[in-house]
Parts: structure tokens; sequence; C-alpha cells
DNA sequence: TTTGAAAAATTAACATTGTTCAGTATATTT
DNA sequence: AAATATACTGAACAATGTTAATTTTTCAAA
């Protein structure tokens, strides 16, 4: 990386961080292209020079808050008893981490990024994203027996997809209404699925 | 009703029939207040004559589109063998109506639609939506002894949030990529959660 | 060190959005 | 017919994303 290369990575970052931090404390609903660019102590204009577009800029934010995401849930379950207590563990620390943020969950599920090619990596990332945190264990599984290949693959879109229209329901729609029930929601649904 | 009301009743309607017709047509992003007010023949500012704000006017929609659906699903379920070959027949026909019309989903279940207490009832309708239409024969295979009661309430949750998750992937993140594999998911989906 | 061209940052502007308000036209009542 | 109430509308506002023109900064060559 040459020295421009450099100059304009770290102004990349300067915008990235300060959507990220809108994102995670103000909420999405609190960003804009003028209140990034005011955080960052720039222009809103000098935006355009380093991102296409907002959902440009958005897109590494998704790449960002995935791979924190990721870190939040190995810290949460290193410790956990291998097999499907550690399944479970992973996907109760995921959706922890996405009631924490939700403007995350917003961004990743909710919110319209793309019609054009470019914005299909972003959705294929968030697509993918819970199976591949449950991916290593659920091998694991497989390789004790617990379930069979083709069965592993039906678990896991099974909790993929319930796991989403929960958080989309409570986040969304404020069902269940008490974060109590919701997570005993999210329990009972586990138990459902995986014993 | 008295001469009044019947005309207000009347000029609320120009409005609520624009606005569907726009979320069936041209989808949700084509909707503003100016373009349903054009589509209904009166300047945008006579809307907030009937409606205290747009999501006041959206509320009428939500309730109409989900009758339409109701009736769809019966249309398309009447002749089905009763018990759990109904249950998938009606799920199936839902998410046939909201695959055909990507608005009313967005409308039901992404749009943000409320902070204050008044629209609460129109997030009321929209979760229990699934559960209503399936209610009459999930009580009958209670009834048969298909399955205990607290077994159902379970099955139509994992139900309901499956089916919210899959649409959601599928009309927001474009997964699967093919509308076939989308129905082959979500056929096997319900094989697995209910059988 | 000065100069001049390239790069970067900013201000101004545009087209949309939802919403409000002051005014005008229409309808109703006296 | 005049007075009053109701219905409707266009202008205006604030906020949105985006683009173009313009100013400021940078930095190598003279």
């Amino acid at each position: 990386m040459n020295r421009k290369e450099i100059q304009e990575e770290r102004m990349k970052n300067y915008f990235i961080d300060a959507t990220k931090e809108i994102i995670t404390g103000e909420g999405i609903k609190a960003l804009s292209v003028r209140s990034i660019a005011e955080k960052a102590g720039y222009s809103f204009a000098t935006l355009y020079n380093y991102f296409k577009d907002v959902k440009d800029l958005i897109f590494y934010c998704v790449q960002d808050f995935s791979q924190e995401c990721r870190e939040y849930v190995v810290s949460r379950t290193e410790n956990e008893e291998r097999g499907i207590p550690k399944i479970k563990k992973i996907v109760k620390s995921y959706v922890e981490y996405m009631v924490q943020y939700p403007g995350i969950f917003d961004l990743f599920y909710v919110e319209k990024i793309a019609t054009d090619g470019t914005s299909l990596s972003a959705s294929d990332i968030v697509v993918k994203f819970i199976d591949e945190l449950c991916e290593e264990e659920l091998q694991y599984c497989i390789a004790q027996g617990t379930f069979r290949p083709g069965e592993a693959i039906e678990i896991m879109s099974n909790i993929r997809n319930s796991i989403i229209g929960i958080l989309l329901l409570y986040m969304n729609r404020q069902h269940p209404k008490s974060y109590y029930d919701f997570v005993v929601s999210v329990n009972r649904q586990l138990d459902r699925i995986i014993d």
C-alpha cells in the first residue's frame, strides 16, 4: 500500500467509524449522510469522494459488525460444553448481540441494501451468518453421530429462519411485549427444533 | 351513519384505495403522500383532513390487506383434506400471497409502523395473522388428538417464526436465488416442523 | 522559495420526502 | 342573499440523498 492508499484507507475509516457509532448509539433512524459527516469531522460532500453512495459505506459496516458479533459470540461460548449445548449457546449469544444493537439487526435483515450486483455480497454475508457461527459445532455433532448430515442442514435452516423471524417480530412489532417473554420464547423454540 | 359520516367514509376510501393500488402495483418504494393524493384525485394536503398522518392511512391498508389475504387463503384451501394437510396448504397459500405482493409483506413485517400506542393495534393484527389463519384447523387437530394443546402452540410458533424468517430472507436478501428453490425450502421446513 | 497543476474538501443547489398553515373556494344555515 | 362553517389547496419548511461548481490544500518541478 502506497502513501495515497494509506491515506484513503484512513479517510474511509473515519466515515465508517462514525457510521458504526451512530448505528450502535442512536440507532439507524438517526443515520444520515450529514450526521455521519459531522461525526467524522468533514463535510457531507467529502463522503462522496470515498464512497459511491451511502449504501456502499454501509456495506463496510456490515462487514465490521459481523466480525464484531462473531467475536462476541466466541467470547461468550468458548467454555461451553460441546455439541448441542454449545450450538444453543451460540444462537442465544447471537440473539443477545442483535437485541443489544437493533440498528445492526436492521442493517442485516430489514434495510433494503441492493438492486445491483455489488450489494449481493452484503446479502450473502448476512444470509449465511448464523449458519457460519454454528458451522464448526454442527460438524462436531455430525462427527459424534448426534445428527446425520442431511438432518443437520434441515435443523440449521430451521434455526436460522425461526431466529430471524422471532427477532423481526420482537424488534419491529414488539412481540412478545417483554424481553423476558422473548427469551423464554427463544429457548422454547431452540429446544423444540434441536431436541 | 349520518350524511357527514358517509361522505367522510367515502373520502377516506378514495385515499385508502389509491394507497392500496400503489402498494400492490408499483410497490412500497413508490408510495408517497403526493403519489397517493394524485391517484386519489386530490391535493396532498387534503389527505391530512382525513388522516392524522401517513402511518394512520397505512393502518387502514393493513386491515384491508389482511382481510383480502384471508379470503385468498380460504378460497385456495376450502377443498383441502382437513387436519395437517390443510394447515400446510393454508401456510403455503399465505406465502404465495405475500410473494405476489411484496409491498404487503413489507407493510406487515418490515416497515416501521409505530412508536406510540395507536399503532400497536396494527402490530397486533399482523403478529397474530398467521396464527389466526390456522386457528380453526389447529383446533381440529387438537380435537382429533393429532396434537396435544401445548404442543400445538409450540408448533404454531415455530411455523410462524420460520415462515416470516424465510420470507424475509427471500424478499429482502434474495435467498434462495430462485422461486423454485424457495418453494422447495418452504415445503421442507413445513414437513420438518409438523411431521 | 515560488509557481502551477493535481487532488481534496466544501458550499451551493436540486429533487424528494412528510407535514403544517394561511388562505380560498364551496357548501350549509340563517 | 348574507353569514357562517366546512372542505380543499398551494406555498412553505425542514430533512433527506446526491451532484456540480468552486474554493482550498497539497506537493513536485522550476
